[in-house]
RNA sequence: GGCGGCAUAGCCAAGUGGCCAAGGCGACGGUCUGCAAAACCGUUAUGCGGCGGUUCGAAUCCGCCUGCCGCCUCCA
């Protein structure tokens, strides 16, 4: 049974989806005028691993992540670069599946754009001015505030406080500073499209509105974001849905912590914005994942680069289990073997780890189910008689099932994959992307490992350590093991 | 000004009334090893920002205080 927070009643609460079995679930996407910075990672990598859990606990998940590629930042971020504002927005959506892809993000079901709904957006907007919750004044369209009773329910804010704030600003054209534009005309030069209201382009609240009620219908289940866009983003789509159709809108609202960047938040006034891709040079991908979920969700989450540091260690002992694993399962007997209390500890461990998820997605007590299994699992594989090959594999389907949630090793046919080259002593290069084995330079890796070991053999001890550590400074480490020698490449 | 959040070991971080306060990184000691590495074992918070209160019992609930952070129509 899932229970998740649920920023509408403030609450944790028992998930109950519009169907049984089914998610419907919409996340806020990027603004697409920059390369995407850490904590829009977090967004994405959150929301992605409880998408993966609600998969993993068996539900149909159907997933929609907009793009906003029509917008103000857009317009002022093209005059920058001297482009089209549809060829900026263009590139930073390349850009983002990039960084995406990156930390092992995976694509959602539908990834629809604002410059392909406008249509859409148009209806949205007549049916609410039909409806009269919305009206013309000169070129643009606003929504009035006033006329949802409800407005204020998910931001927990009052119309009298919010014009208490210093910084409504009343503009020219509203009839009241609380209300929001839906469309807005066009200056000269901006990008636009005809309305019935003449040319111009979507608000920014309206894009989400139409395109989830496109997709998702209403009442849908899960709906995704930053804590920042509680209000007025959020806030602001609710009424505008609502008042439209005359139903509920979302069913559970979801919404991520913040990131600082010691202390203080992360801002380019500051000059601390950290971009996925500038992180991704320094750092490998699974230790990025592995501190993001490190953290639960709603959390505030303090960056600094050491902090990833630390990270770095715990997928190598993550690595080192599944190797570890993989050689034991090659040397295991079916039906044979001394099973111990692993079988029993590693259905222990996989409950817990769903109690965890359970408990309104708490990856950090999951993650330290990862670190109970790879215990377990190390002090197997190193026990007089291995377990049986059949618990050996449990304990391999208990590991991918942790990967396949958390997300922290890419996959491959339901494997992790990873990036550093290892050896066991069955394959010489042992499950390498893109790797060749008759490679040159992994024959003379061979070369000098089998040389080595013939100087241990005549108790050559300087010859040994001699190789070893030259090996060492070209970044490959070698290992003694009673099964023979293991190298990796570090 | 209004609303909300956070404060747990050297560092990161779970825990929201009751076994010795998860887990990770780091450090130290040990087992194994020719030496290493990896792995494993042990040690590392009589205390959870401070002061009061409720309770048989609180990190966990209440009040006050201190410090930090966020939102209030650009923002994941």
């Amino acid at each position: 049974m899932i229970e998740l927070y649920n920023t509408l009643t403030k609450q944790k609460e028992r998930l109950v989806t519009r169907e049984p079995g089914r998610v419907a679930m919409y996340v806020c996407g990027p603004t697409t005028y920059n390369y995407i910075h850490l904590g829009n990672a977090r967004a994405l990598v959150v929301f992605d691993t409880i998408r993966r859990y609600l998969e993993y606990s068996g539900y149909k998940v159907e997933f929609v992540q907009n793009f906003t590629d029509v917008d103000d930042k857009i317009i002022d971020r093209a005059k920058e670069e001297g482009l089209d504002p549809h060829d900026l927005a263009r590139k930073y959506t390349g850009a983002y599946f990039e960084d995406a892809d990156g930390l092992n993000v995976r694509r959602a079901d539908l990834h629809p754009k604002v410059s392909e709904h406008i249509p859409e957006i148009i209806a949205l907007i007549e049916t609410l001015i039909a409806r009269e919750f919305a009206y013309v004044a000169g070129g643009d369209v606003y929504f009035s505030v006033r006329r949802f009773p409800q407005y204020g329910k998910l931001s927990g804010r009052r119309l009298e406080e919010m014009l208490a704030g210093a910084r409504v600003e009343p503009e020219a054209n509203k009839l009241d500073p609380l209300d929001f534009a839906l469309w807005k005309s066009a200056k000269p030069g901006e990008p636009t499209w005809p309305s019935p209201w003449g040319g111009g382009r979507p608000g920014w609240h309206i894009e989400c509105s139409a395109m989830a009620l496109k997709y998702l219908g209403t009442n849908f289940d899960i709906h995704c974001g930053g804590a920042d866009l509680i209000f007025p983003h959020h806030e602001n789509e609710i009424a505008q849905s609502e008042a439209a159709t005359g139903e509920p809108f979302a069913r559970y609202w979801l919404h991520n912590g913040f990131i600082t960047v010691r202390q203080e938040k992360m801002s380019k006034s500051i000059g601390n914005v950290f971009l996925v891709r500038d992180i991704l040079r320094l750092y490998p991908a699974p230790a990025v994942r592995m501190f993001l979920v490190g953290t639960h969700y709603r959390s505030p989450l303090d960056y600094a680069p050491e902090y990833i540091e630390a990270s770095v260690r715990s997928v190598e002992r993550l690595e080192t289990c599944f190797q570890l694993l993989t050689e034991a399962l090659g040397r295991a007997l079916p039906g044979r073997g001394e099973d111990g209390l692993l079988d029993e500890r590693l259905s222990v461990i996989e409950s817990e780890f769903k109690a965890a998820m359970d408990d309104d997605f708490n990856t950090a007590r999951a993650l330290a189910c990862c670190f109970d299994l790879i215990r377990e699992v190390n002090i197997s594989v190193h026990a007089a008689v291995l377990p049986s090959k059949e618990t050996l594999e449990k304990a391999m389907g208990v590991f991918c099932g942790f990967n396949r949630v958390l997300g922290i090793f890419p996959e491959r046919d339901g494997r992790p994959v990873f990036k550093r080259r290892v050896s066991t002593q069955t394959t010489l290069a042992w499950d390498i992307e893109g790797a060749k084995d008759d490679d040159l330079a992994m024959r003379l890796l061979q070369l000098l490992i089998t040389v080595r070991q013939e100087a241990r053999q005549k108790k050559d001890w300087t010859t040994a350590d001699r190789i070893r550590e030259g090996l060492r400074e070209l970044g490959v480490v070698l290992e003694d093991t009673p099964e023979g020698v293991r190298w990796k490449r570090v």
